[in-house]
DNA sequence: CCGCGGAGTGTTTTT
DNA sequence: CACTCCGCGG
């Protein structure tokens, strides 16, 4: 094969550069994921060993499918290792555990568990008895993640995001420190601590040499959304051979609220002296009129990134519309509509796709489709294994898991009638004494006998006892014994369990392809299925996948045929927190950037003006991102959706033009 | 010590 | 508007 055919002059030299640091600067669409797909293809026919690159990509997925696709031109290459920073780091955790000292299996923890975790280490250090304005579970795990994140102190922290906490800096401290030892006992791992440890481990001499002995190439996707601690591991990895590659584009960097640093990018080429700097600049995606918007969005930036796209596909295709409507339900209703009618057009749904920033802003569209029968599948918003009721369903397997995991054990034990904190705060910490889950099941027996109500706690005991009769491997099996023990407490605990049973029958399924629960448990913390997506067949052929609804954050790396993107709102996208912060609306603008550039032919912008904020009425306006004249110039400014349906459309017209400094003035009004 | 009802709060994006 | 926390009655 000629690569010469298949690639262009700068993909070409990205390609075949194989040796010493290299950063590739790839706009939107410039096929970086050829260039990646290419590389690890040459790097095996130059005779490399597969086992010895590591790819790391933002989503397993999207290390599945590079490597899939390397493999088809040389079936060498699924010997890759990939994944993201974190299922690595969890891999080498598990491989090292013992050599960095922890004697007991490893439990990753996801988000809402380490809200638990850190709930009970402030409640065990009475931080919430002496003074009841004490942060909240959720905002300290925020605080602590982002200490570790942005590599910087909890008071800095602190200071600018939550200064009204300022006087608990003290507290918050002493509480990340009792919150790591209490992890450190119970071999409870979160996702933060898989970089920590990943970095600590590799600034181990012993360890290092065993790693980088393995990996003799790194290449790294989506490199402006890794923070520092990822751009320090990466820089220990590919230290004795300064093979890394890494691949990112500056204007795409979306993932700063979680500490990601697109200075890592900036830095890279005095981290590595000497490093070779590519640009992709040409665009295989879009047509021309698509990248004219994308550009004009680009301009507006603040921070000028030197680049801008140009189309090679040759075809100016039409102006992006911009759509205003009424409401979110007749938004909805002409989205659904037009994608019915490119479902007559003969366009594969799997080709098009509905973006938002934020998951809740789809529902009246989830409604519609499903009026009308158009699948879909969903990515983002809350995850699908983080609802209550499938962790619920999962603390019971956990359980037999890992007799040591207390929070699993809470969590069942809490559902029961007649036992709330205390007993089980009591029990659970007698159970994670224990040598086998045989004395944990006789103490459970002992303990129900002096219950007033002895009966669900017994119901729990036998519905543990047969699914240990099953063993491990019977995974089908044992999902089925907890999701009739569960049933009767789902129904009791939900008003609307009849949807929540769908999703544990998805679950269903899901878990019973796993061949142990070891394997489902560990895999459904660091990477959790998607709602939906997973039950199908993994081969289902494209044409016959459904549309996408997704956030724009999920949308990363990917791209369709025909792109709608609803709620461009003041307050949607740009987010309302972000107003206050020149670097957070950057981000928000980045994230149109993102999303426009996932169009190949055709892109519907769309806003409603009837809004509702806490319960209130309002008008919403344009998101100021689509304001400026060059801008709207780039699009097809029609107003027919909104005139055929609303006769009061002048009135918003009028209401649009006429700009909000009148709020503005009262609340100068109210500041003085 | 559990569980229920009322009050209050903050509201997004993800590994 | 949904979730969390607090106070009180059983």
């Amino acid at each position: 094969m000629d690569l010469r055919e298949c690639l262009n002059d700068s993909q070409y030299e990205a390609v075949t550069t194989l040796q010493g640091p290299l950063l590739v600067i790839a706009g939107a669409g410039s096929g970086k994921t050829r260039v990646i797909e290419y590389r690890s293809f040459e790097l095996v026919r130059g005779g490399v060993n597969p086992s010895s690159i590591l790819l790391m990509t933002f989503t397993r997925r999207a290390a599945r499918e590079m490597i899939a696709r390397a493999s088809r031109q040389d079936p060498r290459c699924k010997d890759i290792d990939g994944g993201t920073f974190h299922s690595f780091a969890y891999r080498m955790l598990k491989r090292y555990a013992r050599a960095i000292g922890f004697n007991q299996e490893l439990i990753a923890l996801d988000e809402s568990d380490a809200q638990e975790a850190l709930h009970r280490c402030a409640t065990a250090l009475n931080l919430y008895g002496k003074d009841k304005r004490f942060p909240k579970k959720d905002t300290l795990r925020s605080i602590i993640s982002m200490a570790i994140n942005k590599a910087s102190p909890i008071g800095e922290i602190i200071k600018k995001e939550y200064p009204h906490f300022l006087e608990y800096v003290e507290d918050v401290n002493r509480l990340a420190m009792v919150y790591a030892e209490y992890k450190i006992k119970r071999g409870y791992i979160d996702y933060d601590d898989m970089l920590i440890y990943l970095k600590a481990m590799l600034e181990n001499e012993d360890i290092h040499r065993a790693v980088t002995k393995r990996y003799r190439h790194v290449m790294i996707d989506e490199y402006q959304d890794t923070n520092i601690l990822q751009g320090d591991i990466a820089s220990l990895i590919a230290s004795p051979t300064g093979n890394i590659m890494v691949v990112g584009d500056d204007a795409q960097s979306i993932y700063g609220f979680r500490g990601a640093a697109h200075q890592n990018i900036l830095d890279f080429p005095h981290r590595f002296p000497g490093c070779r700097i590519i640009k992709l600049e040409k665009n295989y995606r879009s047509t021309q009129s698509i990248l004219d918007c994308a550009n004009a969005v680009l301009d507006t930036m603040s921070k000028k990134y030197d680049k801008s796209l140009s189309s090679a596909n040759n075809e100016q295709g039409l102006k992006p519309d911009l759509l205003f409507f009424k409401n979110a339900y007749e938004e909805a209703e002409w989205i659904a509509e037009s994608i019915q009618g490119s479902i007559e057009e003969g366009l594969a749904l799997s080709q098009v796709a509905v973006l938002c920033r934020s998951m809740y802003l789809t529902i009246p569209l989830q409604a519609e489709l499903g009026k009308r029968n158009i699948p879909y599948d969903t990515y983002g918003g809350i995850r699908f294994y983080e609802m209550a009721h499938v962790k619920d369903l999962l603390c019971h397997m956990k359980v037999l898991v890992n007799l040591k995991d207390e929070l699993a054990w809470h969590r069942a034990l809490m559902l029961l009638e007649g036992i709330g904190a205390k007993t089980s705060e009591r029990l659970t910490s007698e159970i994670i004494t224990l040598a086998s889950i045989k004395d944990a099941l006789n103490l459970l027996a002992k303990n129900a006998g002096k219950m007033r109500n002895p009966v669900p706690i017994k119901k729990l005991l036998q519905a543990l006892e047969i699914s240990f009769q099953l063993g491990h491997k019977e995974v089908g099996a044992i999902f089925d014994v907890f999701f009739e023990y569960y049933r009767p407490i789902l129904k009791n605990r939900f008003d609307d369990w009849h949807l929540r049973i769908n999703d544990l029958e998805t679950l269903r399924q899901i878990a019973a392809a796993y061949k142990s629960m070891e394997d489902m448990i560990n895999d459904f913390s660091i990477e959790p299925p998607e709602r939906g997506v997973w039950a199908r067949e993994p081969e289902t052929r494209d044409e016959d996948r459904p549309l996408t609804i997704s956030t724009i954050h999920s949308a990363k790396g990917l791209e369709w045929e025909r792109v709608f993107v609803m709620g461009l709102i003041e307050g949607v996208l740009p987010i309302s927190f972000s107003l206050d912060s020149e670097e957070e609306l950057e981000e928000e603008k980045r994230l149109l950037y993102v999303a426009i550039t996932r169009a190949k032919r055709r892109l519907f912008l769309s806003m409603h003006h009837q809004g509702r904020k806490s319960g209130i009425a309002q008008f919403n306006r344009l998101s100021r991102f689509i304001m400026p004249e060059n801008i709207q110039e780039t699009l097809n400014i029609s107003s027919t959706a909104a005139k055929r349906q609303d006769s009061n459309y002048e009135d918003y017209a009028f209401a649009y033009k006429v700009k909000d400094d009148l709020l503005q003035r009262v609340l100068e009004y109210y500041r003085n």
